[in-house]
DNA sequence: CTTGAAAGTACCCTTTC
DNA sequence: GAAAGGGTACTTTCAAG
């Protein structure tokens, strides 16, 4: 269900997209707003679970996990829930997605090196297929959407 | 190259990581410090690159964007500039790895409608073979790696 | 790393268009 | 209904210990 957004708005989930952290007299400047009125619609954006939440971005391989895997798994069988409490368990794995096709899922794994990511594929493959392919590099996180 | 992180440093990245916008005095009291170290820790942690930013976060639902898909892209040939500028243009692009195998780029790609999300793709596989997948659901976008 | 003071920022309320 | 203005509490920053 999508909201009523003007082109304030957008310009306002672009900048907060960008800089999550800027001040709110700074991002009134940027869209031509009060303070206050910005305010108001920051919080409206919130309010109506538009805007989902703020989060620092870190650098994996300065956190020492210079691995980054797209796993795709075939899940076998019907019970998915002791596939989802090991998504729960293992915090290596930063996104799973699940799709249609063969691939029920598409996981995006960070390792420390070539070893832990066996393991962590090891522990995956219990619950079907696996394929892996390394992820030489990937654009910048953020790429927001645009008014439609 | 990774820093040398204690504790907690990993206390403030989980924190930060989870709310972006938590005041530096509300983030010292939880990991236990003072508002001054806790402020020198976070700038040492953005001027070594580990944080590289703060992003909100958006629905894209509410955006009027219900579609999402994985595709992946088989690149057939050698010059990958022209694929890299559609990129740039094609903000429903939200993410881009590539990737060893045989499906050189796995995108991500978010859509107002599936005629929408056809015509991304009928421009993706002006550079090769795609294949793609539908999203069901997806985790909740923030999974941070923990102390190794 | 802690404490303390000053500047800046955010929040709430009222006023105005 | 939406935006601008003003007073208060809070946060951030920089100094010194």
């Amino acid at each position: 269900m999508a909201e009523t957004l003007d082109a304030t708005d957008w310009l306002i989930l672009a900048e907060l997209q960008h800089d999550g952290r800027v001040p709110l007299t700074e991002l009134a400047r940027r869209v031509n707003l009060g303070a206050s009125a910005t305010t108001e619609r920051v919080k409206r954006l919130e309010a109506a679970g538009v805007i989902t939440g703020y989060r620092a971005t870190v650098d994996l391989d300065r956190l020492g996990y210079p691995v980054l895997a797209v796993v795709r798994l075939k899940h076998s069988g019907s019970r998915h829930e002791p596939f989802h409490r090991l998504l729960e368990e293992r915090a290596e794995v930063l996104e799973c997605l699940r799709t249609t096709g063969d691939d029920c899922y598409v996981l995006k794994v960070a390792a420390t090196s070539m070893p832990h990511l066996e393991r962590v594929v090891n522990a995956l493959s219990f619950f079907g297929d696996t394929n892996t392919n390394l992820v030489y590099s990937q654009t910048l996180p953020f790429r927001g959407p645009r008014e439609p």
